[in-house]
RNA sequence: GCGGAUAUGGCGGAAUUGGCAGACGCGCUAGAUUUAGGUUCUAGUGUUAAUUCGUGCAGGUUCAAGUCCUGUUAUCCGCACCA
């Protein structure tokens, strides 16, 4: 009987859908278990294979803890707002909420088609009033805490289009649409005060089970660094310029200073400062650059001498110069640095370039040729020559700042708060009138949702508006405060806005009067585990961690951490080893491989082609393995004798694979589980009969894998309850362990032959069996044996001379 | 430049974490079945004349290294020159 995949597959679906098989149970009793995936982008193209192999991980899983007895809640929503649909409006003319809604419909019926136990009944859209409404409501309890302000920054802006544009769209400082030349233009936008938590996003790592290379990229994403502030004095006025250092200890080898273009000193001495048109020119050139091309024009330092403005080391009393260069930024630390070319690579290379003095500090390198960035014994250095530990260095040169009085212990984040704001119409309105007599006001909680209004025209603003301020109806309003006329915000959320509580409304999708009752999420958080792309446990998870930090601080969460546990796939790359992508062509629609194999093989082979974590290439031919693996298990159908119980002679195999299989899925490791269960096929094969106990343990097994083949064998052996409740498969520890074991003989570490042990043979047993093997005598002959190892059920090695 | 990773047969990848390198799958070879092709089944398949050599490259530690240490090269991902 041929497998007729198509149809088993839609009959399954359809049950699944009929009787709501996966739905997360209210009650509240049982043991839970949250698993999350990073719901998707719904954009025109379709899934991506890439997202079938991100949700099929958790996918098994949590159709294992439903088996384990768990309560599981498996949600999928999607992040709805974003430029791709936006720009599609514009260019069609379609509306972004149709679009949107098409594209939900198109995602929602790919993932069903493969099969996924979604709860279909809680799915969350962020661009649904329902949902955006608490979106606005939670930004406006930040903004009632203090974490909501304005500050001028600077953008990427095309004059000729007269609109903001992101990084993306300025590459190489061209304006994406115009190819015109971008300029930086300073723009007042939002920030959330997100360094306000900085160190509890630091801490709260701690106690947290990611894997270790995510903590560090999020560690080094908050980059915390203790150093120092020092002052310097300026000798042409009574102030002080105030750096920020790590490197303390290196302040006696300080030969000059640089601060960033934008540092308000130039400003403020325009007058004193000689050369000021060439300090003017210098910056409006650094302008063009964004900030990223700042970073990546290392090759060459460039900079200019500011005339008139002179600072005085505090420790030497040396004069040293000033200079303005874009490799410092106006945005870490005060925006100026005390700059010691002996010992850091930029500097040395700016005063190589411009014949500044280089003093070496620490004794360990050749300064003649390089800066020495390692440690060593200080020299040059007044009080603090002859120490030889840098933490040393550093406490006893605080000491001195601080008795000079001018500088102290400082803390510096590498994170910046968080840039609020898009100009942009598809996504949430920002809930805030501007008054003129009462200031920002925010729009009071009772009119939530502040609803995003129709517009005919999508495109960007000019002059960097959104294009919400071409609205009247919308701007003009009455301040809640005074009554008097008012003008409403008209910069939207950043697509990150909706993703950063999505979890948290899962657990309580249809409540109209919280974002979720404290029940629920009282029972259903923490997520237990997240798994997603590596490319968002930076952004998107610190995030979504800080605004549920904040929630947890205001008691309206249940704890300090979202997530419990976090893993990351590995992308799936082209048949060319290369990122799928559009413009490489290389890219496989999940719809035909559904279409020409089935959701089972799909499934089963995004989870086989390798390690999970790790990136792998698609391989069409591989493909065919897994069908034919499937095939052969549709056919064990024709080889089942009678009897429930598992045969002498495949019993501890069975016993194994039970236990392989049940370990690697928690390990992520579905490959090798796969690997298992295709070596007990090819057991089972070769002995060409299987029992009905058998069958039914190798099914529950792969139900998590291919779960419409697995529950139509299932119903067709005539169980009436599905797989999909039916108890895993438990295996007997004793089994697993084989009473007799091969060992290894070695010599000098080369083996020369095996033995096979009885598993409890004493070590003098097994080394004299060893001993009296023909090949080891014959290579022993004549030497004397030096030492012999013994590795208890592994191997023997003689060493011989 | 900084940060994170990766490198094993013709290919994708295994290797219980220092103990038989190449599990499992693809591909390939031969045989069986089939009118033929496909499918399916069976056997073989790193390399070598070898008891040889073999996990990007060069060293080191060890009885023993894909695994640990030092250096190095290449590729991929992220980035905010982090002082």
């Amino acid at each position: 009987m041929k497998y007729d995949f198509s149809s088993v597959e839609k009959k399954w679906q359809k049950i699944w859908d009929e009787q709501k098989t996966f739905r997360a149970e209210d009650d509240h009793t049982k043991p839970k278990f949250y698993g999350l995936v990073e719901f998707p982008y719904p954009s025109g193209h379709g899934m991506h294979v890439g997202h079938i192999k991100a949700y099929s991980g958790l996918e098994v899983i949590c159709r294992k803890r439903r088996m384990q007895g768990y309560n599981v809640l498996f949600p999928i929503g999607f992040d709805a707002y974003g430029l791709p649909t936006e720009n599609s409006a514009i260019k069609f003319g379609v509306h972004p909420r149709q679009i949107t809604d098409e594209n939900i419909v198109k995602f929602t019926n790919q993932l069903k088609s493969v099969g996924f136990s979604f709860d279909w009944s809680r799915v969350v859209d962020t661009t649904d009033e329902d949902y955006y409404k608490w979106t606005q409501w939670i930004f406006l309890k930040m903004f009632e805490n203090g974490l909501v302000f304005r500050d001028k920054t600077m953008v990427n802006y095309c004059p000729s289009c007269k609109v903001v544009l992101s990084n993306e769209d300025s590459q190489g400082g061209k304006c994406d649409i115009c190819h015109s030349d971008i300029i930086q233009k300073t723009k007042e936008v939002w920030y959330l005060r997100i360094t306000e938590y900085a160190d509890k996003l630091l801490q709260g790592l701690k106690e947290v089970d990611y894997l270790p290379n995510i903590k560090l990229q999020q560690e080094n994403w908050i980059g915390k660094s203790t150093g120092a502030f020092v002052d310097f004095r300026i000798k042409e006025y009574d102030e002080s310029l105030k750096i920020y250092t790590t490197r303390p200890d290196t302040l006696y080898g300080v030969t000059f200073m640089v601060i960033a273009p934008e540092h308000p000193i130039i400003q403020n001495h325009r007058d004193g400062i000689s050369n000021i048109d060439a300090l003017d020119e210098y910056k409006s050139e650094c302008a063009k650059k964004s900030e990223f091309e700042r970073t990546q024009l290392v090759k060459d330092k460039t900079g200019v001498k500011i005339e008139g403005l002179t600072a005085i080391n505090p420790v030497t009393g040396k004069e040293i110069p000033i200079y303005i260069s874009d490799y410092v930024m106006m945005g870490y630390g005060t925006g100026a640095i005390m700059a010691v070319p002996a010992h850091d690579t930029r500097d040395y290379e700016f005063a190589k370039k411009f014949g500044i003095d280089i003093i070496e500090v620490i004794k360990g390198g050749d300064i003649s040729k390089e800066a020495y960035t390692g440690d060593g014994e200080m020299i040059n250095s007044g009080e603090l020559n002859g120490i030889t530990n840098k933490k040393d260095a550093i406490a006893k040169m605080l000491n001195i700042l601080e008795r000079l009085g001018c500088g102290e212990k400082g803390v510096q984040y590498k994170m910046k708060d968080w840039a609020f704001n898009r100009q942009r119409y598809w996504g949430e309105p920002i809930p805030i009138i501007h008054c003129p007599n009462c200031g920002m006001v925010a729009v009071p909680y009772d009119q939530l949702p502040l609803k995003l209004p129709e517009v005919k025209d999508f495109k960007p603003g000019t002059d960097g508006e959104s294009p919400l301020a071409k609205i009247d109806d919308f701007v003009n309003c009455k301040c809640p405060k005074c009554g008097g006329n008012a003008k409403r915000e008209t910069d939207t959320m950043p697509q990150w806005a909706g993703s950063s509580w999505y979890f948290l409304r899962y657990c309580d999708p249809h409540n109209n009067s919280e974002f979720a009752s404290k029940e629920a999420l009282e029972y259903w958080m923490p997520v237990d585990w997240y798994n997603g792309g590596m490319e968002h446990v930076t952004r998107h998870m610190i995030y979504s961690r800080f605004w549920h930090k904040f929630l947890y601080d205001l008691g309206l969460v249940p704890t300090a951490e979202p997530y419990a546990k976090r893993t990351a796939q590995g992308l799936i790359l082209g048949s060319d080893g290369e990122k799928m992508s559009k413009s490489r062509g290389n890219v496989v629609d999940p719809n035909d491989v559904v279409l020409e194999y089935g959701a089972d093989v799909l499934r089963l082979y995004v989870l086989f082609m390798g390690d999970y974590e790790k990136a792998a290439p698609w391989q069409e031919q591989s493909i065919k393995g897994c069908k034919k693996f499937l095939d052969r298990v549709w056919a064990l159908q024709d080889m089942v004798v009678d009897g429930n119980e598992y045969s002498d002679d495949l019993k501890s195999s069975i016993h194994k694979t039970i236990k392989k299989v049940s370990n690697d899925i928690e390990n992520l490791k579905f490959n090798t589980a796969i690997a298992a269960l295709m070596t007990l096929i090819n057991e089972i094969y070769a002995k060409k009969s299987i029992t009905k106990g058998e069958l039914k343990t190798f099914i529950t097994l792969l139900n998590p894998f291919a779960p419409h083949m697995t529950e139509e064998i299932n119903e067709l052996m005539g169980y009436d309850v599905p797989l999909s409740s039916t108890e895993w498969v438990s295996y007997d520890e004793a089994m697993c362990v084989d009473d007799t074991i091969e060992i290894v003989a070695q010599i000098n570490g080369k083996v020369k032959c095996k033995a096979v042990i009885s598993k409890d043979a004493p070590n003098d047993e097994v080394i004299s069996l060893v001993k009296s093997d023909e090949k080891i005598i014959e290579a022993t002959q004549g030497k004397s044996i030096v030492k012999e190892i013994y590795v208890p059920g592994k191997l023997v090695n003689l060493v011989v001379k």
